[in-house]
DNA sequence: TGTACATCAGTGAACGCGCGTTCACTGATGTAC
DNA sequence: TGTACATCAGTGAACGCGCGTTCACTGATGTAC
C-alpha cells in the first residue's frame, strides 16, 4: 500500500507512529498535532478525518502500548508455567522490559497525563493488561498459608508501584540522574528480597 | 512588607509561590511564565528581573521542595532514633506525606521534567535530601549479617522506588484510576515485606 | 533636614512563533449501469 | 468495457490565542552631601 498520491492508504496509523516518534525523542510535551501531521507529510487539517482532536490520537498511541504490554506480560506470564512464582517474577521484569524496548508507547500510557478513561478502547485495553498482572498474583497467593495472606491485588500493585518507581527514577533518561545500578539489577534484587518477605522464597538463597 | 506601590517587595517568592499554584492546579504543564506573572499581580516582562527564564523560575521552586524534603526526612530519621528499623521505616513515609502535603513542590521536582543538574542549587538542595536517605540505608544495614548484605545504597533505592511508584500510581490524582487500596496502606505493607525479606523483621509478626 | 542623583524594579508595547481548529474546496477512488 | 457520479480523504488559507522574550522607558527607593 505505497503512500504516493493524493491519498494516503494509511493516515491513521501513521499518524500514531509519527506522535511515538516524537514523544519518543522529545518527551512527553513534545508532542503537537501539527508536527505529528507533518511528520506523515500531510496537513494538520487532515488528522481530523481520523481523531477528534489532539488528545484522541494520542490516546489511540496509549492504547495501542497497553495491547502490546498486556501481551508481553501474557508471553511472560505463560512461558513460566507452571510455576506461580517464576511466571510472578516474569510479568515483574516485563514492566521494565516493556518500557525499555517500546519508550514511545510507555510515555504515551504513562507519562503523557492522559486518563486512563479518556476513551472507552483505552480504559479496555488497560484493564487487560491490570487483568494478567492480577491473575499471576492470585496464582502466586495460593502458596501463601491461608492465615497470613494478604490480597493478592495488594501484591501486584507492590510489584507494580516497584516496578513503576524503578523505571521513572532510574531507566528513564533523566539527564544526568546517575543510577547507582542498573535497573535491571536494582528490580530483580528489589523483587527477590520483597518475595522473601512473603515467605515465597528460601531465605537461605 | 506590603506589596502595594510601583515596588512589589518580595517579586522573586511571590513567582515561585504562584508557579506553585499553578502547577498544582493544572498540572506539569499547566505552568506558563505568563500566568505566573499575571498571578503575582506584575507584567511578564519583570519576571526578567528575577529569573533568567521559565526554567529558572521552576528550577528555584523544586530547589525549595527538596530542602523542604530534606528537612521532613531528617526530622522523621531524628525522631525514631536510636532505633535504626523505625527511622528507615519513617524516611520512607516520608516520601508519600510529602508529595500528600506539598502537591506543587512534588510536581516541580518529580513530574515537570526539569533536571536535577538544571541548575547548581538545585543539584545541591536533592543531593542533600538523597544523603538523609542513604544514611537511614546506611544504619540499617549494620543490622544484617556481614555476608549477606547487600549495599546500603540499594536499600535506599528501593524503598524510594517503591515509595514513588505508590506516589504516581495510586496517589497522584490520575483522574479515573481507582486506587485498590489507600496508598498509605499500600505503601505500609509494601515497605514491611520488604524489611521481612531482609530478615529484620521477624517473619512471624 | 533637604536636595540631587544613582540605582533598580517595574511598565507596556511589540515581536515572531507555533499551536489547535474551522472551512469551503478539490482531486482521487470506487462503483453502478 | 466505458462512462457518470457519489463518496471520501486530502488541501490550503485563515482564525484567534497565548506563549516567551526584547526593548526603551519611567516611577520609586535609597543614599551622599
Amino acid at each position: 500500500m505505497p503512500k504516493r498520491g493524493y491519498h494516503h492508504g494509511n493516515l491513521r496509523q501513521a499518524l500514531v507512529e509519527a506522535a511515538l516518534r516524537l514523544v519518543e525523542a522529545k518527551g512527553p510535551t513534545g508532542f503537537t498535532l501539527s508536527e505529528a501531521a507533518k511528520q506523515a507529510g500531510v496537513t494538520p487539517a487532515a488528522v481530523y478525518r481520523h481523531f477528534e482532536g489532539r488528545e484522541e490520537l494520542i490516546a489511540e498511541a496509549a492504547r495501542q502500548g497497553f495491547l502490546m504490554f498486556a501481551d508481553l506480560m501474557q508471553h511472560a506470564y505463560d512461558k513460566y508455567q507452571p510455576s506461580a512464582l517464576a511466571a510472578f517474577e516474569a510479568t515483574g521484569r516485563a514492566y521494565l522490559a516493556f518500557a525499555r524496548k517500546y519508550p514511545g508507547h510507555y510515555i504515551a500510557m504513562f507519562e503523557s497525563g492522559i486518563s486512563v478513561n479518556r476513551t472507552p478502547e483505552l480504559a479496555n485495553a488497560a484493564h487487560r493488561a491490570r487483568t494478567i498482572l492480577e491473575k499471576a498474583a492470585e496464582d502466586l497467593s495460593q502458596h501463601i498459608p491461608e492465615e497470613k495472606r494478604p490480597p493478592a491485588s495488594m501484591f501486584s500493585a507492590h510489584i507494580l508501584a516497584m516496578s513503576h518507581g524503578v523505571v521513572e527514577l532510574y531507566a528513564r533518561n533523566t539527564p544526568g540522574a546517575t543510577s547507582p545500578f542498573p535497573p535491571e539489577d536494582l528490580l530483580e534484587t528489589g523483587i527477590g528480597i520483597y518475595l522473601r518477605g512473603l515467605g515465597l522464597i528460601d531465605p537461605d538463597t
